[in-house]
DNA sequence: TCTTATACATAAGAATATTATGTATACATT
DNA sequence: AATGTATACATAATATTCTTATGTATAAGA
C-alpha cells in the first residue's frame, strides 16, 4: 500500500488529538501509535516530531514530565487546559478543511 | 464563519482537480472558483497560485494557452495526459490522508 | 477621480516538513 | 563477543510550500 502523504500543518493536529485521547504520551510512543493506527501509512519522522513537541510546549499547549524508565529517559507530554481548547480549534479546522476539499473534489461540481 | 486553514501541499491537488472538472481555466478564475465553492472559507493567494501553476506546468502536468480577452491577457491551463494521471494519484493521496486523519481523530481510538 | 475588480508576476520571509547525523540504552541474533 | 535492531531523545542542513508585500496593467463603476 502506498505511503500516504502527510499534509504540512497536520502534524500538530495529530499530536494534540492523540494527547486528548491518551492523557499522556512520549514522543517515540506517538510515532508508533500513528504507525499502528494508520497501518503503517503515516510515518511521523523524528526530525518533525521533536521540534513540533517543543513548539507546542513553548506555546503553552503541553506540559512535560521527565521520567526514567529503567536507565532510559522518557519525556511525557500532557495537554494543558489551553492545549485542550486549542485541540478543539484544530479539530474544527481539520473538519472544515476536509469538508472544503470534498466540495472541490466532488463530481457534483463538474457542471458549472 | 472562521476562515478554514489550507494545509500546505493541498493547493496542487485543488488545481489539478478543478482542471479535471473544468477542461481549462486561468489563474484568477481558479481563485474565484475556490472562493465560491467554499463560501469564502478557502482563499487561494496569488503568491501561492502562480508559482504552483508554473511548477505544475514545468513538471508536464499542465499545458498553457495564452489568450487576449479584449486588451487583457489570460493564461489558460489545461491538464496534459500525464496531468490527468497525476490528478488521480493526488486524489487517492488526499482520500488516504483524510481516512488516516479520521482514524487518528476518531473517538473509537480513545480506548487503547 | 478614486476605488474595486480583473489578470498576470516575483521577492522576502515564515512555517513546516525531510534527510542526515549524533548520543545512548536494551535486547536479540550470529 | 560482535552486530543489528529497537527504544528514546536531539539538532542541523536543506527543501517545500505557503503568506505578505510589492509591482505592472487594463476595465468598470461610484
Amino acid at each position: 500500500m502506498a505511503n500516504s502523504k502527510l499534509y504540512k500543518g497536520s502534524l500538530q493536529t495529530i499530536i494534540l488529538n492523540l494527547l486528548e485521547k491518551n492523557d499522556r504520551m512520549y514522543g517515540y510512543e506517538i510515532t508508533q501509535k500513528v504507525k499502528d493506527i494508520t497501518n503503517g501509512e503515516l510515518k511521523i519522522t523524528e526530525g518533525a516530531l521533536y521540534p513540533a513537541l517543543h513548539k507546542l510546549e513553548a506555546e503553552g499547549f503541553l506540559d512535560v514530565q521527565i521520567l526514567k524508565i529503567g536507565n532510559r529517559m522518557r519525556k511525557y507530554y500532557k495537554l494543558t487546559e489551553q492545549g485542550s481548547k486549542e485541540t478543539a480549534n484544530r479539530l474544527a479546522e481539520l473538519e472544515a478543511f476536509i469538508k472544503n476539499m470534498q466540495f472541490i473534489v466532488n463530481p457534483k461540481f463538474k457542471i458549472n
